[in-house]
DNA sequence: CCGCTGATAATCT
DNA sequence: GATTATCAGCGGA
C-alpha cells in the first residue's frame, strides 16, 4: 500500500526515520531504502534555509514528491519532500537493490550490487533519475512508494558531506546493512 | 582497508 | 569568485 498523505505531512527527521524499510521503484527499478538524511527550512546545511528559489521550488511544493538536484555539476540526487513546515526534505542516500538488477548494472557499469544504489548520486544513476523527474509525486507512476512494516534497528547519526550544521544527527540508517553509503559515524 | 584528489557546472555571494 | 547534501580512481598501509 501506497503510504497515507499524512505519512509525508511530518517532520523531516521523523519521516527519514520511518523511510528506511520502505520499498521505492522508479520504472520498476530500485529495492528497500536504507539510508535517509533529514534536511528542514531552519538548518543551515538545508538548500531552503535561505529561502525559495528556482533550484529547490520542490522543497516548497507538495508533500510527497520528489526534490531532485544537481551535486557537485555531476550526481543528481532524490530528496522525499515533507510538508510539516514548507522547505523540508528527506535525501536518500542508499536502496538496496531488489528489482532491476541487470539494468542497474548497466547503466552503472559495476557488478557488485552492494556499490549499485549506496550513495545519493549512484542511486540516481542506477535508477535513471535526472531533473526531469523533478516535482513528480512519488506515489504515482513512474514513481512507486510502499512503506513497509516498522523497520527495526535504525540508528541515527550525523550527516555526510555538510560543512554547517554537522552536529545534527539526522543521518538514518539500517543497522548493519551492507549497502549504506558509508560506515555511519556518531 | 584507508585517505587524497580531480572532475565539473549550477547556484549563490 | 567560492562553494557544493558526490564519486571513481589511485597509491599506500
Amino acid at each position: 500500500m501506497p503510504p497515507p498523505r499524512s505519512f509525508f505531512a511530518r517532520p523531516a527527521p521523523e519521516l527519514a526515520h520511518d523511510l528506511i524499510g520502505a520499498l521505492l521503484l522508479f520504472d520498476g527499478v530500485g529495492g528497500i531504502i536504507v539510508e535517509t538524511e533529514a534536511y528542514d527550512r531552519d538548518d543551515p546545511a538545508s538548500h531552503s534555509f535561505r529561502g525559495q528559489t528556482p533550484r529547490n521550488a520542490a522543497m516548497f511544493g507538495p508533500c510527497g514528491h520528489a526534490y531532485i538536484y544537481r551535486s557537485y555539476g555531476i550526481h543528481w540526487c532524490l530528496n522525499v519532500v515533507c510538508d510539516a513546515e514548507p522547505g523540508s526534505a528527506v535525501l536518500v542516500r542508499a536502496v538496496q537493490p531488489t528489482a532491476g538488477l541487470a539494468l542497474m548494472r548497466a547503466r552503472r557499469g559495476v557488478l557488485d550490487v552492494r556499490r549499485l544504489c549506496s550513495g545519493p548520486g549512484r542511486l540516481c544513476q542506477a535508477l535513471a533519475l535526472t531533473g526531469a523527474a523533478d516535482g513528480l509525486p512519488l506515489d504515482e507512476p513512474p514513481f512507486r512508494l510502499e512503506t513497509g512494516s516498522a523497520p527495526a534497528g535504525v540508528v541515527s547519526g550525523r550527516r555526510v558531506g555538510i560543512s554547517r550544521g554537522v552536529d545534527t544527527p539526522w543521518r538514518f540508517a539500517l543497522a548493519g546493512s551492507a549497502f549504506l553509503s558509508r560506515k555511519l559515524l556518531a
